[in-house]
RNA sequence: GGCGCCGUAGCCAAGUGGUAAGGCAGAGGUCUGCAAAACCUCCAUUCGUCGGUUCGAUUCCGACCGGCGCCUCCA
């Protein structure tokens, strides 16, 4: 069984196989960095990481690159707004994007080129297809694409180009009467006041302006392939499913037309949406979740990873609150008996641990081969955790082998939440006479690290109550230090762990 | 109007032409001074509704009901 992957372009589930053997290029649109990103956007961005690290684990050296658009309708208008370029205007959501994506633990991108430094690279693929006859000049000094011109057109949205043209009329762009065609679209916008005030124009042949939207995406990927791949089709192009039409398109569009080639990318990823409520997040409706916020609420990076991976990338995903509790238990959880395993680690296998890791091995690996399967991985894992606590329970050791397996499995899903453990061996002594009482306050300090002592003595203290069967003191501690964020359990072998919660 | 997706237990969610994975929640039990963690057991004769194809359908086809997305700058 190989890899199979669900190719937009033909609608079906397709082997995949790189265009060079071993190597993968993959490009992924990248945020527009008017805003703090929601974690709708995120989920994208996720499964976008999971193809990512399910490539490298098949064996694949990945290419990955994402771009940032920073320069945009809402980014000029924005900045406008604050007096500022949008360069200045800009610099913070970037920042912010790249803590939100480290939050995440999705993996880094080998390259994040940003639309406003590559205009050389977009001007040379305008001045191309102007050149080719297939984009023109129109009366606002802007620059378009002519649809008309390229018979190939609408292939990945599968719209019917005629239907395209009643669709448009409910949103009519005010520079519409330029273009010679409704559907046309703007490769290239004519500089207004606007955008020189907030430094969004730039000087090209065709008059000075700002790229359209789709214009970057297919500069920088035919750009950065052209020097790492020498070539000019990318393995792998993925994206939210809205922009299937029209960005994609006008993507494959543009690029096309310019390089000659069939394919701009041969296999075409879309993830679905995550919804609030059965409505997508979106600005406009007010129902933004930022992994900022997700964050303060204390919900941990492997539980939205494992929340979003439960559900297969091409299927809708709902936020609720409840969701998000449970993905946090489950996640915990997964954590709590990964470090078990690691704790018992031996030196070969038991019997019962090398089926059960090369089951988790031949399972995830048929899961995620089959159209990146995240749920069925998943499941998987829990049954092997299910399994592994038992032989655990039972006395066995797990080798070399099955910790190999269950770390491949989370180190393509990476959904555990690891607790944050620290273990004592109390002193336990008989009070001596007229020793004066020990006195330790009852508030804790804020100081994280005075905190931890406060909390390792208390633990002590009511281990020592607990030694002379003082048990009303001891689980009054108890109560108090999980107050204070803190739970205490106490291990047969005399061992105490102070969890972190 | 065009293109497309979805409807599986209280909640989330896989899945297959041969009789329902997994997670959360819930119930009971083991362990524990009591807990916590872990383990064991239980928890959908049923997959939106109605037809059809078939020896057999949740899975294929059709209709209907319900929810959602895209149709020019939204992941």
């Amino acid at each position: 069984m190989s890899l199979k992957l669900y190719n937009t372009l033909t609608r079906q589930l397709e082997p995949f196989e790189p265009l060079s053997p071993g190597r993968v290029s993959l490009y992924t649109c990248g945020p527009t960095v008017w805003n703090y990103a929601h974690i709708g956007n995120f989920r994208t961005f996720l499964f976008e990481d999971l193809l990512r690290r399910w490539l490298e684990l098949s064996g694949y050296a990945v290419y990955h690159i994402m771009n940032l658009t920073d320069v945009d309708d809402r980014i000029i208008k924005e900045a406008g707004a604050k007096g500022l370029s949008i360069k200045e205007f800009v610099a913070p959501y970037i920042d912010a994007f790249q803590e939100d994506r480290e939050y995440l633990r999705i993996a880094p991108a080998h390259d994040y080129p940003r639309a406003t430094h590559f205009i050389p690279a977009m001007v040379r693929l305008v001045e191309g297809l102007l050149e080719r006859g297939i984009a023109y000049r129109g009366d606002d000094g802007s620059v378009y694409f002519s649809i008309d011109r390229f018979p190939a057109y609408g292939a990945l949205s599968q719209l019917d180009r005629r239907e395209l043209r009643a669709g448009a009329s409910t949103r009519v762009s005010a520079d519409e009467y330029a273009k010679e065609d409704a559907r046309d679209f703007a490769l290239w916008k004519a500089a207004r006041p606007e955008d020189e005030a907030v430094g969004a124009a730039w000087d090209a042949p065709f008059g000075r302006g700002r790229p359209g939207w789709h214009l970057e995406c297919s500069a920088m990927a035919l750009d950065l392939l052209k020097r790492r791949f020498k070539a000019d089709v990318l393995d792998i192009h993925a994206g939210g499913v809205d922009l299937i039409f029209p960005h994609h398109e006008d993507e494959i569009a543009q690029s096309c037309a310019y390089t000659g080639e069939t394919h701009f990318a041969r296999y075409w990823m879309h993830g679905e949406f995550l919804n609030v409520r059965g409505a997508k997040m979106s600005k406009r409706f007010g129902n933004i979740t930022t992994p900022r916020d997700l964050r303060e609420d204390g919900i941990d990076a492997g539980a939205i990873r494992l929340l979003v991976f439960q559900t297969h990338y091409r299927q809708k995903l709902d936020l609720t609150d409840e969701g998000l509790r449970g993905a946090q238990e489950a996640s915990r959880r997964l954590g709590e008996f990964g470090r078990r395993l690691l704790d018992r680690v031996s030196d070969a296998d038991s019997r019962g641990f090398v089926l059960a890791g090369s089951r988790l091995r031949d399972e995830v690996r048929e899961a995620f081969d089959d159209d990146l399967n995240a749920p069925r991985a998943i499941a998987s894992m829990f049954d092997f955790m299910n399994e592994a606590n038992r032989l655990l329970d039972a006395g066995e050791r797990p080798g070399p082998s099955a910790v190999a397996e269950w770390q491949t499995a989370d180190a393509a899903l990476d959904i555990s939440t690891v607790p944050r453990v620290t273990e004592i061996r109390p002193i336990i002594r008989p009070p001596i006479e007229g020793e004066p009482p020990m006195h330790l306050p009852e508030d804790p300090p804020d100081d994280p690290e005075a905190l931890e002592t406060w909390a390792l003595a208390w633990a002590t203290m009511r281990a020592n109550a607990k030694a002379q069967r003082d048990f009303a003191a001891a689980d009054r501690i108890r109560k108090m230090l999980r107050g204070s964020g803190y739970e205490v359990r106490d291990r047969r072998d005399g061992i105490v762990e102070l969890v972190r919660l």
